[in-house]
DNA sequence: CCGACTTTTCGAACGCGTTCCGAAAGTAGC
DNA sequence: GCTACTTTCGGAACGCGTTCGAAAAGTCGG
């Protein structure tokens, strides 16, 4: 059985219909469509209408849209470059997970991708190191290999919210007065209920627009590294 | 058009057209198909052939679907029972944001509305008890009330992202090997250039799973009201 | 009673992601 | 050359959220 040997390099055994399509091809049509009219653009249809093929061939070489990004995501992360990363095991905690932040908040329709099942599962093998840099942190400042997890996961979620958040935000266009959704009145609250929050009034818009990631990281590094990494359980 | 006779007596000065439809009816049949169906079922078509009008008829009481959603969660949170608020200022941070984290996650839609542009200022006067607990409770730990306010949407950030991302897991189906989408082999990973990562291996997953919320708020709490709540900025 | 005005209703249509299934275009064995 | 098999391609269709514009059904001022 078998008999074939060598001559490989080309598809040989290959049967089938001859693909027109490759993944690469439909990866650098996504980026030129990406490019000339931005990320909003990006639509399976007008994609496969910029190849030139039928919309529904994509599917034979990706699996869905939530594919296609992630494979683009990967593609970018890829060509982060890694900043050093300090000698302090603490420090080098925040410098990876900023770094984690900062490309994905470059990207703006990563918010898209970012909750799905496994996520971290489906990065490059060449964007592990900033998963990497935080376990090795976590540990070096005494964490079992278990507690590290916890760290970088508690840290994961912070800044998925951090991210989702922000790029939901800017998005109300200013004249439009239909049923609901009033123009929330952060002036008229009841002071005697609320009274805290009554006392911030309308600066809360303000105040929420302000980036704040990198103070809630350290303090939430300081949280979970704290003076004595000595929480029994986990 | 419609059989249904026209029961007028319009509430005097009324002009116009009158509604068949009210938004009270809506958010009942909505109850009703996500009670009976559910809540993957509710769409904008669906929900308007339960009340028995056009589709369209439903965007003259709503705004949208993330609207309608808003309201239906605001339903619910004003049906939660408000927890007893410890008297340390610290503890009744943790107490509120659980709650707050509570009541979403116990709503599996939340996932879908938790990011909109200005979240807290759609909440019903009835939900805000949970923002002004964490405010107050900062505020108690001798933050200023900006300060507060950032504790607040620190924690909000951490505890939007650990329900997103849960709500996402375990939604994938075992026996799919499309294109893409490889299963993530955390077994095989580099363990020279990702050793600690590769050391944790095919455990990650069962690590993933544990729900470590309480935990991590609590190091966040510790981090951001630390030991001394003297961070000169913010 | 008659327009003018206002509000509600809804059919038609758009673009979206995605599935289904038959047609097309190759190879392998006879 | 034929048949079987395998893989790719793509038109048709589905249900989705949403917009548009015309028709319906009231009130109001004459």
């Amino acid at each position: 059985m078998m008999g074939g040997m060598s001559r490989s390099l080309a598809p040989q055994g290959r049967t089938g219909r001859p693909p027109l399509t490759s993944r690469a091809q439909i990866l650098e049509a996504a980026h030129r469509l990406i490019d000339r009219d931005g990320w909003e653009k990006l639509t399976i249809r007008r994609l496969a209408a910029e190849i030139g093929v039928g919309a529904t061939t994509l599917y034979h070489h990706i699996r869905n849209k939530e594919d296609l990004l992630i494979l683009l995501l990967n593609d970018h992360v890829d060509r982060i470059e890694r900043p050093p990363l300090p000698d302090d095991p603490r420090e080098r905690v925040v410098v990876a997970a900023t770094a984690m932040h900062d490309a994905l908040a470059a990207w703006p329709w990563a918010a898209e991708i970012l909750t799905v099942d496994g996520f971290v599962g489906l990065l490059d093998a060449s964007a592990l190191w900033m998963v990497e840099a935080v376990l090795a942190g976590a540990e070096g400042c005494g964490c079992t290999p278990d507690q590290a997890v916890h760290v970088f996961r508690s840290i994961w979620y912070y800044t998925v919210g951090e991210i989702l958040v922000r790029a939901h935000s800017a998005h109300r266009r200013p004249g439009d007065d239909r049923p609901v959704r009033r123009e929330p009145s952060f002036a008229g609250l009841d002071a005697t209920r609320v009274p805290h929050l009554a006392a911030i009034g309308d600066r809360w818009p303000a105040l929420a627009a302000r980036d704040t990631y990198g103070e809630g990281l350290r303090a939430f590094v300081d949280g979970l590294l704290g003076p004595r990494a000595a929480r029994g359980d986990v």
